[in-house]
RNA sequence: GCCCCCAUCGUCUAGCGGCCCAGGACGCGGCCCUCUCAAGGCCGAAACAGGGGUUCGAGUCCCCUUGGGGGCACCA
């Protein structure tokens, strides 16, 4: 009575030919939130079928920033598991068994030609204006004579034999049925002529011996995926189901990002390569929460996900075909948003490397914690954080004195106002910030100057700068010694400028 | 050139025939809060690409145009 539902088995492939970037860190993880939120399987398939395009080490990265992203699998080449090997390199005779079945089936053939005979029929074809395709030179070789010609050494490929008439369906989650007419589909090579296999045989092997019930990619595969569908079907085989994720495109929405404006993206602080964010500032929470919603929606007003909110809303209905333009801006908030959701130890640790990597040594984790407490809220990356809080890590700090003056009053009056500030300071039992401030505040009537005229003088006086965190938490955090002591220098410097 | 896909504010999007003179978010402008900067709160400007249909009724369905994206390798 009830049907045996399959269990959900997604794959994350890249081919180790570069960085981990914004795009290929989306697909992993809608796939990973659908496999985690599934109960089922996420694999980790490294396609690795060209050796031209080969680099070596990137399978490493991949690891690496994935992981850093909270981004984990069930079975890979490093994990093992029960599909293996999980590198398509290391399954070349798998391919080639496979291929060798369409063969007998009538559905692959061997081809003879050369990549310069090739190369001439595109291009005759290309001055024609027609579809460049295969001319089926080999299509129609009888198979003894194709196989002794193998079985002699001669070069060869095994090519696809697409049906010349009718037309193929296959269906898009996304999209729905879509239809190609087989005359404009090529006889497309299966196995190269080095005996490796090509992309669309070798996922599509794959995905059926390692039993993936959902095929969530980028669209770039959406125009060939009805020949994927081909294959599953001249093997017999049942297709999973076919998921073709949206683009992304530059900020600007026209075209998607160059290699040189990727380039240049850095200068700005930002990156699309993964392994640049981190250095960057941004946390992988952000990371997820961004990219997650370039493309997918939960509703009409949650914007704000953790991985396990993600995990549990997360839904294929409500992924977006349509491609999106890449908003940096929207990212920086997120990030601001998520350093603002963690808890103040977290923030302490994640800003520390930050602090050591400006020169500061950082040797009192409480000190650090309290730290984080008041720049938690107004921190939008990591990387801001020694610059708005270097003072804290300083023995001495340098200003313009001119700086010190209080606007409308003389060097000699401003002195007068920070001598009365370091006495007051100076006689006080700690410098905790609650005790500080209201003894301040009753000085500041006194004076009949304003808060913020007066604050401002001591902010620079204390910090160093026009803009710093909370006056008196900061001077909590430097302690009373060091706060007194930069007065007494703030008094010294405008005593001098009023001689 | 051919094939496929997509089309709501500048950007990410909600909207699956009447709830929409289109909602949220980022950004932008203003105000509030305030020791600076943030954070936060409130307010505002800002979009259904165009044209045909279908329907009592279209942002929502169909067609065309336009625009954008992707693909056309012994790359993935």
């Amino acid at each position: 009575m009830s049907e045996k539902i399959a269990p959900v088995r997604v794959r994350f492939a890249p081919s180790p030919t570069g960085h981990l970037h914004l795009g290929s860190a989306r697909t992993a993880l809608y796939n990973f939130l659908f496999a985690r939120q599934q109960g089922g399987q996420f694999i980790l398939r490294i396609e690795d079928t060209d050796r031209k395009r080969f680099v070596p080490g990137a399978e490493e990265e991949f690891y690496q920033w994935l992981t850093w992203l909270g981004i984990d699998w069930d079975e890979g080449p490093d994990k093992g598991g029960p599909f293996g090997p999980y590198r398509q390199s290391e399954r070349k005779q798998i391919y080639l068994d496979h291929a060798s079945e369409l063969i007998e089936r009538g559905h692959a053939y061997y081809c003879f030609c050369s990549p310069e005979r090739l190369e001439q029929v595109r291009q005759a074809q290309q001055k024609r204006k027609e579809t460049p395709l295969y001319d089926g030179r080999c299509r129609d070789l009888p198979l003894e004579e194709a196989k002794a010609r193998v079985a002699a050494g001669e070069r060869h490929v095994v090519r696809f034999r697409t049906p010349h008439e009718g037309t193929t369906t296959a269906t898009d989650l996304l999209r729905g049925d879509i239809t190609v007419e087989n005359r404009l589909l090529d006889d497309i090579i299966l196995v190269k002529s080095d005996g490796l296999a090509v992309y669309h045989l070798a996922a599509s092997v794959d995905d059926h011996l390692m039993q993936v019930s959902h095929v969530i990619r980028g669209s770039e595969w959406l125009p060939t995926f009805p020949i994927h569908a081909m294959i599953h079907r001249a093997f017999g085989w049942q297709e999973p189901i076919y998921v073709h994720l949206s683009v992304f495109l530059k900020p600007s929405g026209k075209g998607k990002m160059s290699k040189r404006e990727s380039a240049d993206l850095i200068k700005e602080g930002h990156s699309i390569f993964i392994k640049d964010l981190e250095s960057l500032g941004y946390v992988p929470e952000a990371i997820i929460n961004w990219i997650a919603l370039m493309g997918w929606s939960y509703d009409d007003h949650t914007e704000f996900f953790t991985k396990e909110d993600l995990i549990e809303k997360f839904s294929l209905e409500r992924l977006n075909p349509s491609p999106a333009a890449i908003n940096f801006t929207k990212f920086d908030y997120f990030n601001g948003l998520h350093i603002r959701n963690l808890d103040f130890e977290d923030l302490a640790n994640r800003i520390r490397p930050f602090f050591s990597k400006a020169g500061y040594i950082v040797d009192d984790d409480e000190k650090l914690v309290k730290i984080a407490c008041i720049l938690r809220e107004r921190l939008q990356g990591l990387d801001d954080a020694p610059l708005m809080a270097g003072f804290f890590f300083q023995e001495e700090i340098n200003y313009e004195p001119g700086k010190l003056l209080i606007e409308g009053l003389s060097a000699a009056e401003t002195a007068a106002q920070a001598r009365k500030i370091s006495a007051l300071l100076g006689g006080l039992k700690d410098m905790r910030h609650d005790s500080a401030e209201p003894p301040m505040r009753v000085l500041v009537e006194e004076s009949g100057l304003k808060a913020g005229q007066v604050f401002g003088m001591m902010r620079i006086a204390i910090t160093g700068q026009r803009v710093s965190p909370p006056l008196f938490e900061s001077m909590e955090i430097i302690g009373k010694d060091v706060v007194v002591r930069r007065m007494e220098k703030a008094v010294e410097l405008l005593e001098s400028m009023s001689d």
